[in-house]
RNA sequence: CGGGGCGUAGCUCAGCCUGGUAGAGCACACGGUUCGGGACCGUGUGGUCGGAGGUUCAAAUCCUCUCGCCCCGACCA
């Protein structure tokens, strides 16, 4: 391609809008460019790379044994009514009406429909397990869409889901899909890591994201050598360090004491002089079904992901100052757990490792100190619902774990019969009876992983692409395309590029060399052959790769062999 | 949805506080010089100052409403 006859248009200077270098450097090289918030056109160049993304994706799809379709992104509010989506989803459901008045929405994601496909036509666990993919644009109406293609409302996205008739298929699909995944961001030279992860109102039982590591990602993940990875909501521990021992003499029974004005845990422990680990931090939160209080030791953060999928609930609150002190009888700030009734207390197991304790005594300016819990007061529940921090032990090995911020390009869930039980898509199984599907989903973002690509593989001149990924893998320069050897010496090399079958891109264009390197380092394809006077004089090319920019001259007839040779090192 | 900010030429922005001829750089067109790391000189094209209403002799500038966009937070596959 000659960009003398493409459509590529690269800025010099960042738009104003752009936060995140992925999304400054692809709106700069003249990929994408914003229609709206949330919503991009991938420019040809743009598109070239996103086509190449896909190719990887489908190839490894079709190799793992699924089947590409392609659904309607536009689909009718009744099926959505009856896996009871239509109002548990919210406003990022993108809702319609056609003429007629029927509601519609503009698929977010392909449950419902898969479901319906699939159940109109599989009977019998003699045509199970199948597992089919499409990838298609979704919408999903964001509150706060940002970062060019990292988080956007319209969004490509490859997605396949898997039916079967046992627990044990469907681990084995899933396994084949957490392969495939593997080799898709494998063959992209993505760095990254698979995670534990909550599977939020999908729903289902296992669940692992694929998280591409940058600073810019919107995700935290825990990650230890011993391999053991996990999203911060999700993350557990192994049990972190006890509280110091209690300063002074221990009160027998819990005493009240006077902290007037004082609700932070950090400025209690610093009045009192305890520790904050002496503490029991107590939340009130609000969820669709109950109100609830959580304990938490007083070093620690509430996960609210956690107490959600504790409570099994879909919403989950703070609750407000009024019912708090309606519910404790006491001042917000100075809550605890002692005396209370009436509600469920869901303690974390860290504060029942207190020997000793301090919380506040529902009561406004004062504490309770000499607290022990299982003495002075009984949860409901323990269990797990505090947020895990760096340096906290690893649940499988001990070392100390490590946070890491990461983009999540990949989610895969064990879906279980969630939509198939909701909306009849059963088998008869070998004895004749009637069974629900057992249900995988597997989602992979194209844009994306496009945005990881750049957030991952950059310098302060621009994109470095993988050569997987590089919209063209060889950008040809004619330096000075007036002076006639010049001219013929790039029209050579470029037939002959594109006979020996590369993926060249020729930059005929009359500009000055300082604009034809600059903007080959921003759009950043990995091999640059770069045709001169000076070398065309000496029978000479340049051939460069992004990656280092380390010149090497070539013999001109050698051009297209050194080509080959080097993109095969690439 | 809460808090903050911004909408002026294709892009990046100044002008607004303190009302009085709409500006700069880049880009674009033409002429000339230049040509291995975002050239220079000259000439020129290009703007409903996001939109509506109001105040005023006069509004990009002040006021009200509205739309769009961005950031932080809450939310989220």
């Amino acid at each position: 391609m000659r960009w003398s006859q493409y459509f590529l248009y690269t800025l010099r200077d960042n738009p104003s809008d752009a936060e995140v270098v992925s999304h400054q450097l692809l709106v700069r090289a003249g990929m994408i460019d914003k229609l709206a918030a949330g919503i991009y056109t991938y420019l040809p160049l743009g598109w070239r790379s996103i086509d190449k993304l896909v190719r990887i994706v489908r190839d490894e799809m079709v190799a793992a044994g699924s089947c590409e379709l392609m659904m309607p992104c536009v689909q009718p509010a009744e099926l959505w009514q009856e896996s009871g989506r239509w109002q548990v989803y919210g406003k990022e459901l993108l809702r319609l009406k056609d003429r007629h008045d029927r509601e519609f929405c503009f698929g977010p994601t392909h449950e419902e429909v898969i479901t319906d496909t699939v159940r109109r036509r599989v009977t019998s666990y003699r045509q199970l397990p199948t597992n089919l993919f499409q990838i298609q644009t979704k919408f999903r109406d964001e509150i706060r869409p940002r970062f060019g293609l990292m988080r956007g409302r319209e969004f490509l996205m490859k997605d396949a889901y898997s039916f079967h008739t046992t627990p044990e298929s469907l681990d084995e699909a899933y396994r084949a899909m957490e392969a495939a995944y593997r080799r898709v961001f494998d063959r992209c030279r993505l760095s990254y890591t698979a995670v534990e992860a909550d599977t939020g109102n999908i729903g289902g039982s296992e669940s692992h994201e694929f998280m591409v590591l940058a600073e810019t990602g919107e995700d935290a993940v825990v990650a230890c050598r011993c391999g053991y990875g996990a999203n911060l909501e999700k993350a557990t521990t192994g049990p972190i360090p006890p509280a110091p021992p209690w300063p002074g003499k221990a009160p027998a029974a819990p005493e009240a004491v006077v902290t007037p004005g004082t609700t932070s845990v950090a400025d209690v422990a610093a009045l009192l002089g305890l520790a904050p680990a002496h503490f029991i931090k107590t939340m009130i939160v609000e969820t669709e079904k109950e109100f609830v209080v959580a304990l938490v030791r007083g070093d620690d953060e509430l996960s609210e992901t956690k107490l959600k999928n504790v409570l099994a609930a879909v919403h989950l609150q703070l609750a407000s100052a009024a019912k708090i002190e309606q519910l404790t009888g006491g001042a917000v700030g100075f809550s605890g757990p002692v005396g209370l009734s009436g509600v469920r207390v869901v303690a974390d197991p860290e504060v029942m490792r207190l020997s000793l304790a301090a919380t506040g005594a529902n009561r406004a300016d004062f504490h309770l100190v000499g607290v022990v819990p299982g003495r002075d007061f009984h949860p409901d529940v323990v269990a797990d619902v505090r947020v895990a921090r760096k340096g906290d032990p690893c649940p499988r090995c001990g070392a100390p774990l490590d946070v890491q911020r990461g983009i999540e390009v990949g989610h895969i869930f064990k879906l279980g019969t969630k939509y198939s039980a909701a909306m009849g898509c059963n088998f008869l199984d070998e004895t004749g009876r009637t069974q629900p599907m057992i249900m995988g989903c597997y989602g992979l973002g194209i844009g994306r992983t496009l945005a990881a690509a750049v957030e991952q593989n950059h310098d302060e001149k621009g994109i470095v692409w993988p050569r997987p990924l590089s919209p063209f893998e060889v950008e040809l320069i004619a330096l000075n395309p007036d002076v006639p050897a010049v001219r013929d010496t790039s029209e050579r090399r470029y037939a002959a590029l594109r006979q020996a079958g590369a993926d060249v891109f020729f930059d005929d264009r009359d500009e000055r060399p300082g604009v034809k390197f600059n903007d080959a380092d921003l759009i950043g394809f990995p091999l640059r052959v770069v045709v001169g006077k000076k070398g065309v004089e000496q029978g000479q090319v340049e051939l460069s790769l992004r990656s280092d920019q380390v010149r090497q001259t070539v013999r001109i007839e050698e051009a297209v062999a050194s080509v080959q040779d080097l993109l095969g090192r690439c």
